[in-house]
DNA sequence: CCAGAAACTTAGCCCGGGCTAACTATTGGC
DNA sequence: GCCAATAGTTAGCCCGGGCTAAGTTTCTGG
Protein backbone atom coordinates (compact mmCIF):
# COMPACT_ATOMS: atom_id res chain seq x y z
CA UNK A 1 0.00 0.00 0.00
CA UNK A 2 2.67 2.70 0.88
CA UNK A 3 4.76 2.53 -2.05
CA UNK A 4 3.05 3.56 -4.83
CA UNK A 5 1.79 6.24 -2.99
CA UNK A 6 5.18 7.97 -1.87
CA UNK A 7 6.14 7.54 -5.66
CA UNK A 8 2.93 9.56 -6.10
CA UNK A 9 4.33 12.41 -3.60
CA UNK A 10 7.73 12.16 -5.48
CA UNK A 11 6.06 13.09 -8.87
CA UNK A 12 3.50 15.33 -8.03
CA UNK A 13 6.63 17.62 -6.42
CA UNK A 14 8.57 16.98 -10.17
CA UNK A 15 5.88 19.02 -11.42
CA UNK A 16 5.10 21.31 -9.28
CA UNK A 17 6.96 24.18 -10.03
CA UNK A 18 6.09 23.96 -13.54
CA UNK A 19 2.59 24.27 -12.87
CA UNK A 20 2.65 27.49 -10.30
CA UNK A 21 5.05 29.17 -12.56
CA UNK A 22 2.70 28.63 -15.91
CA UNK A 23 0.20 29.94 -13.46
CA UNK A 24 1.75 32.96 -13.04
CA UNK A 25 2.93 33.89 -16.24
CA UNK A 26 -0.31 33.36 -17.63
CA UNK A 27 -1.85 35.62 -14.74
CA UNK A 28 0.63 38.36 -14.87
CA UNK A 29 0.49 38.28 -19.19
CA UNK A 30 -3.30 38.88 -17.82
CA UNK A 31 -2.86 41.29 -15.95
CA UNK A 32 0.18 43.09 -16.78
CA UNK A 33 -0.11 42.67 -20.78
CA UNK A 34 3.24 40.86 -20.69
CA UNK A 35 5.47 38.85 -18.31
CA UNK A 36 8.74 39.86 -17.58
CA UNK A 37 11.34 37.79 -14.60
CA UNK A 38 10.75 39.91 -12.29
CA UNK A 39 7.00 39.70 -11.77
CA UNK A 40 8.18 35.98 -10.96
CA UNK A 41 10.58 37.49 -8.62
CA UNK A 42 8.46 38.93 -6.78
CA UNK A 43 6.08 36.70 -6.75
CA UNK A 44 7.75 33.64 -5.80
CA UNK A 45 10.13 35.52 -3.16
CA UNK A 46 12.91 34.16 -4.98
CA UNK A 47 16.03 35.65 -6.86
CA UNK A 48 16.71 36.82 -10.04
CA UNK A 49 18.81 33.92 -10.86
CA UNK A 50 16.58 31.34 -9.76
CA UNK A 51 13.70 32.25 -11.98
CA UNK A 52 16.42 32.60 -14.99
CA UNK A 53 17.31 28.37 -14.11
CA UNK A 54 13.70 27.46 -13.59
CA UNK A 55 12.40 29.47 -17.12
CA UNK A 56 14.91 27.86 -18.88
CA UNK A 57 13.87 24.13 -17.33
CA UNK A 58 10.31 25.36 -18.75
CA UNK A 59 11.70 26.55 -22.06
CA UNK A 60 13.59 23.32 -22.12
CA UNK A 61 10.15 21.64 -21.32
CA UNK A 62 8.39 23.15 -24.10
CA UNK A 63 5.78 25.67 -22.07
CA UNK A 64 7.44 28.90 -22.12
CA UNK A 65 9.74 30.73 -25.13
CA UNK A 66 11.94 33.41 -23.94
CA UNK A 67 14.66 35.30 -25.76
CA UNK A 68 17.53 37.77 -23.80
CA UNK A 69 16.32 40.80 -22.34
CA UNK A 70 12.15 39.79 -23.69
CA UNK A 71 9.11 39.25 -22.21
CA UNK A 72 8.10 35.45 -21.65
CA UNK A 73 5.65 34.04 -23.30
CA UNK A 74 3.85 30.25 -22.89
CA UNK A 75 3.68 27.73 -25.58
CA UNK A 76 0.08 26.54 -26.07
CA UNK A 77 1.21 23.62 -24.13
CA UNK A 78 1.95 26.36 -21.19
CA UNK A 79 -1.33 27.55 -21.86
CA UNK A 80 -2.94 24.60 -20.96
CA UNK A 81 -1.52 23.74 -18.49
CA UNK A 82 -1.78 27.26 -16.36
CA UNK A 83 -5.11 27.02 -17.40
CA UNK A 84 -5.90 23.42 -16.18
CA UNK A 85 -3.43 24.32 -12.78
CA UNK A 86 -5.28 27.64 -12.27
CA UNK A 87 -9.11 25.84 -12.05
CA UNK A 88 -8.05 23.20 -9.73
CA UNK A 89 -5.99 25.85 -7.68
CA UNK A 90 -9.43 27.71 -7.49
CA UNK A 91 -11.33 24.66 -6.79
CA UNK A 92 -8.85 24.03 -3.37
CA UNK A 93 -8.67 27.35 -2.34
CA UNK A 94 -12.83 28.14 -2.37
CA UNK A 95 -13.37 24.66 -0.81
CA UNK A 96 -11.18 25.79 2.25
CA UNK A 97 -12.70 28.29 2.34
CA UNK A 98 -16.29 26.65 2.33
CA UNK A 99 -14.79 24.52 4.93
CA UNK A 100 -14.33 27.69 7.41
CA UNK A 101 -10.66 28.21 6.65
CA UNK A 102 -9.87 32.01 6.67
CA UNK A 103 -8.93 33.52 3.52
CA UNK A 104 -5.30 33.95 4.43
CA UNK A 105 -4.80 30.22 5.36
CA UNK A 106 -6.43 29.23 2.00
CA UNK A 107 -4.59 30.83 0.29
CA UNK A 108 -1.45 29.72 2.13
CA UNK A 109 -2.53 25.92 2.29
CA UNK A 110 -4.09 25.59 -1.28
CA UNK A 111 -0.68 26.60 -2.87
CA UNK A 112 1.13 23.36 -1.33
CA UNK A 113 -2.31 21.14 -1.18
CA UNK A 114 -3.39 21.90 -5.04
CA UNK A 115 -0.45 19.73 -6.73
CA UNK A 116 -1.17 16.56 -4.40
CA UNK A 117 -4.83 16.54 -5.13
CA UNK A 118 -6.38 13.65 -7.66
CA UNK A 119 -8.83 14.20 -9.93
CA UNK A 120 -11.24 12.03 -7.70
CA UNK A 121 -10.34 14.48 -4.79
CA UNK A 122 -11.01 17.57 -7.03
CA UNK A 123 -14.66 16.01 -8.23
CA UNK A 124 -15.69 15.55 -4.40
CA UNK A 125 -14.58 19.07 -3.60
CA UNK A 126 -16.19 20.51 -6.72
CA UNK A 127 -19.22 18.53 -5.90
CA UNK A 128 -19.55 20.43 -2.33
CA UNK A 129 -19.11 24.35 -4.24
CA UNK A 130 -21.87 23.48 -6.69
CA UNK A 131 -23.73 21.23 -4.36
CA UNK A 132 -23.15 21.47 -1.11
CA UNK A 133 -21.87 18.85 1.64
CA UNK A 134 -22.55 15.16 0.90
CA UNK A 135 -25.42 13.94 2.62
CA UNK A 136 -24.72 12.90 6.38
CA UNK A 137 -27.69 12.82 7.91
CA UNK A 138 -28.89 16.52 8.78
CA UNK A 139 -29.91 17.81 11.92
CA UNK A 140 -30.44 21.16 13.95
CA UNK B 1 -0.22 38.13 -0.93
CA UNK B 2 2.12 35.11 -3.23
CA UNK B 3 5.23 35.62 -1.70
CA UNK B 4 4.73 34.25 1.66
CA UNK B 5 2.43 31.69 0.37
CA UNK B 6 5.47 30.40 -1.59
CA UNK B 7 7.55 30.15 0.87
CA UNK B 8 5.81 28.30 3.36
CA UNK B 9 5.44 25.61 0.63
CA UNK B 10 8.81 25.35 0.52
CA UNK B 11 9.43 25.08 3.88
CA UNK B 12 6.88 22.32 4.06
CA UNK B 13 8.72 20.36 2.16
CA UNK B 14 11.87 21.09 3.72
CA UNK B 15 10.55 18.96 6.63
CA UNK B 16 7.88 16.72 4.47
CA UNK B 17 10.56 13.52 4.33
CA UNK B 18 11.73 13.80 7.94
CA UNK B 19 8.18 13.38 8.73
CA UNK B 20 7.71 10.81 6.58
CA UNK B 21 10.73 9.03 7.58
CA UNK B 22 10.09 9.10 11.55
CA UNK B 23 5.97 8.00 11.12
CA UNK B 24 7.44 5.02 9.31
CA UNK B 25 10.10 4.47 11.49
CA UNK B 26 7.55 4.23 14.96
CA UNK B 27 5.25 2.02 12.34
CA UNK B 28 7.59 0.01 11.95
CA UNK B 29 8.89 -0.65 15.87
CA UNK B 30 4.89 -1.01 16.59
CA UNK B 31 4.32 -3.44 14.09
CA UNK B 32 7.56 -5.66 13.94
CA UNK B 33 9.34 -4.38 17.23
CA UNK B 34 12.20 -3.02 15.42
CA UNK B 35 12.85 -0.98 12.06
CA UNK B 36 15.46 -1.53 9.53
CA UNK B 37 16.34 -0.13 6.40
CA UNK B 38 15.02 -2.20 4.64
CA UNK B 39 12.02 -1.76 6.25
CA UNK B 40 12.23 1.82 4.69
CA UNK B 41 13.46 0.55 1.65
CA UNK B 42 10.24 -0.78 0.61
CA UNK B 43 7.60 1.39 2.48
CA UNK B 44 9.13 3.84 0.62
CA UNK B 45 10.21 2.26 -2.85
CA UNK B 46 13.57 3.82 -2.80
CA UNK B 47 17.41 2.32 -2.93
CA UNK B 48 19.42 1.24 0.16
CA UNK B 49 21.48 3.81 -0.38
CA UNK B 50 18.66 6.19 -0.47
CA UNK B 51 17.36 5.44 2.91
CA UNK B 52 21.24 5.30 3.85
CA UNK B 53 21.41 9.16 3.06
CA UNK B 54 18.36 10.27 4.42
CA UNK B 55 18.48 8.48 7.74
CA UNK B 56 21.89 9.79 8.12
CA UNK B 57 20.42 13.21 7.96
CA UNK B 58 17.38 12.58 10.41
CA UNK B 59 20.48 11.57 12.64
CA UNK B 60 21.94 14.64 12.03
CA UNK B 61 19.04 16.59 12.84
CA UNK B 62 18.96 14.66 15.66
CA UNK B 63 15.54 12.65 15.26
CA UNK B 64 16.89 8.71 15.18
CA UNK B 65 19.95 6.91 16.47
CA UNK B 66 21.54 4.05 14.40
CA UNK B 67 24.71 2.20 14.50
CA UNK B 68 26.51 0.67 11.50
CA UNK B 69 23.87 -2.79 10.79
CA UNK B 70 22.21 -2.29 14.17
CA UNK B 71 18.10 -1.08 14.05
CA UNK B 72 16.84 2.28 13.49
CA UNK B 73 15.82 3.72 16.47
CA UNK B 74 13.94 7.00 17.60
CA UNK B 75 15.37 10.29 19.94
CA UNK B 76 12.48 11.52 22.04
CA UNK B 77 12.20 14.00 19.19
CA UNK B 78 11.78 12.00 16.61
CA UNK B 79 8.81 10.18 18.52
CA UNK B 80 6.97 13.47 19.21
CA UNK B 81 7.63 14.71 15.65
CA UNK B 82 6.53 10.66 14.43
CA UNK B 83 3.06 11.00 16.84
CA UNK B 84 2.34 14.33 15.58
CA UNK B 85 2.53 13.38 11.85
CA UNK B 86 0.61 10.19 12.59
CA UNK B 87 -2.40 12.45 14.04
CA UNK B 88 -2.26 14.90 11.40
CA UNK B 89 -2.00 12.16 8.78
CA UNK B 90 -4.88 10.38 9.68
CA UNK B 91 -7.08 13.32 10.56
CA UNK B 92 -6.42 14.34 6.65
CA UNK B 93 -6.83 11.04 4.99
CA UNK B 94 -9.95 10.49 7.33
CA UNK B 95 -11.50 13.82 6.27
CA UNK B 96 -11.29 12.86 2.75
CA UNK B 97 -13.28 9.58 2.86
CA UNK B 98 -15.43 11.15 4.71
CA UNK B 99 -15.52 13.72 1.36
CA UNK B 100 -16.77 10.61 -0.58
CA UNK B 101 -13.60 9.74 -1.98
CA UNK B 102 -12.67 6.29 -1.70
CA UNK B 103 -9.86 4.93 0.69
CA UNK B 104 -7.03 3.73 -1.84
CA UNK B 105 -7.18 7.49 -3.04
CA UNK B 106 -7.46 8.98 -0.13
CA UNK B 107 -4.54 6.83 1.05
CA UNK B 108 -2.60 8.63 -2.22
CA UNK B 109 -3.62 11.60 -2.11
CA UNK B 110 -3.48 12.72 2.05
CA UNK B 111 0.13 11.19 1.57
CA UNK B 112 0.98 14.55 -0.02
CA UNK B 113 -1.42 17.01 1.00
CA UNK B 114 -1.04 16.62 5.06
CA UNK B 115 2.23 18.46 4.52
CA UNK B 116 0.54 21.59 3.50
CA UNK B 117 -2.41 21.50 6.23
CA UNK B 118 -2.10 24.27 8.69
CA UNK B 119 -3.50 24.04 12.71
CA UNK B 120 -6.02 26.02 11.09
CA UNK B 121 -6.99 23.82 8.36
CA UNK B 122 -6.66 20.75 10.29
CA UNK B 123 -9.00 22.17 12.82
CA UNK B 124 -11.35 22.58 10.25
CA UNK B 125 -10.91 19.20 9.18
CA UNK B 126 -11.08 17.87 12.87
CA UNK B 127 -14.29 19.27 13.43
CA UNK B 128 -16.21 17.95 10.49
CA UNK B 129 -15.00 14.62 11.62
CA UNK B 130 -16.53 14.98 15.14
CA UNK B 131 -19.34 17.76 14.80
CA UNK B 132 -20.30 17.19 10.76
CA UNK B 133 -20.40 19.28 8.19
CA UNK B 134 -20.59 23.24 8.96
CA UNK B 135 -24.26 24.11 8.90
CA UNK B 136 -24.75 26.19 5.67
CA UNK B 137 -28.35 24.97 6.16
CA UNK B 138 -29.69 25.03 2.63
CA UNK B 139 -29.57 22.29 0.01
CA UNK B 140 -32.23 20.32 -2.42
C1' DC C 1 29.90 -24.79 11.08
C1' DC C 2 30.07 -22.41 7.22
C1' DA C 3 28.58 -20.81 2.50
C1' DG C 4 25.46 -18.25 0.22
C1' DA C 5 21.74 -14.98 0.77
C1' DA C 6 20.24 -10.95 2.68
C1' DA C 7 21.19 -6.66 4.70
C1' DC C 8 24.01 -2.84 4.88
C1' DT C 9 27.66 0.56 3.53
C1' DT C 10 30.29 3.49 0.62
C1' DA C 11 31.76 6.03 -3.40
C1' DG C 12 30.51 8.53 -7.05
C1' DC C 13 27.12 10.28 -10.00
C1' DC C 14 22.82 13.15 -11.44
C1' DC C 15 19.26 16.78 -11.41
C1' DG C 16 16.21 20.32 -9.25
C1' DG C 17 16.00 24.34 -7.21
C1' DG C 18 17.83 27.47 -4.18
C1' DC C 19 21.75 31.17 -3.43
C1' DT C 20 25.65 35.20 -4.15
C1' DA C 21 28.55 37.94 -6.84
C1' DA C 22 29.91 40.09 -10.81
C1' DC C 23 28.83 41.55 -15.08
C1' DT C 24 25.88 43.39 -19.11
C1' DA C 25 21.87 45.39 -21.33
C1' DT C 26 17.82 48.48 -21.48
C1' DT C 27 15.34 52.29 -20.32
C1' DG C 28 13.69 56.64 -18.84
C1' DG C 29 14.35 61.20 -16.35
C1' DC C 30 16.82 65.04 -16.43
C1' DG D 1 21.48 62.52 -25.40
C1' DC D 2 23.47 60.58 -21.33
C1' DC D 3 23.82 58.18 -17.26
C1' DA D 4 21.91 56.04 -13.29
C1' DA D 5 18.67 52.86 -12.00
C1' DT D 6 16.45 48.80 -13.17
C1' DA D 7 16.36 44.43 -15.39
C1' DG D 8 18.57 40.44 -17.00
C1' DT D 9 22.51 37.19 -17.47
C1' DT D 10 26.18 34.17 -16.19
C1' DA D 11 29.37 31.57 -13.36
C1' DG D 12 30.01 29.09 -9.53
C1' DC D 13 28.41 27.40 -5.32
C1' DC D 14 25.26 24.57 -1.99
C1' DC D 15 22.07 20.99 -0.32
C1' DG D 16 18.36 17.48 -0.78
C1' DG D 17 17.17 13.44 -2.42
C1' DG D 18 17.29 10.30 -5.95
C1' DC D 19 20.34 6.56 -8.48
C1' DT D 20 24.06 2.51 -9.70
C1' DA D 21 27.81 -0.28 -8.74
C1' DA D 22 30.89 -2.43 -5.86
C1' DG D 23 32.17 -3.98 -1.66
C1' DT D 24 31.36 -5.55 3.41
C1' DT D 25 28.94 -7.55 7.26
C1' DT D 26 25.54 -10.41 9.35
C1' DC D 27 22.53 -14.12 9.55
C1' DT D 28 20.72 -18.59 8.61
C1' DG D 29 19.56 -23.21 7.20
C1' DG D 30 21.43 -27.40 5.46
MN1 LIG E 1 -0.94 27.44 -7.87
MN1 LIG F 1 1.13 25.69 -5.90
MN1 LIG G 1 3.52 12.31 3.63
MN1 LIG H 1 3.94 18.95 -1.54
Amino acid sequence: MPPKTHQRTRSDHASEVAEDYVEAIADAIAQRGVCRAVDLVSHFAVTHATVNNTVARLQRDGLVTTLPYQPIELTATGKRLAAQSRKRHAIVQSFLERLGVSAQTAAIDSEGMEHHVSKETLNAMKRVLEQGWPSDGEST
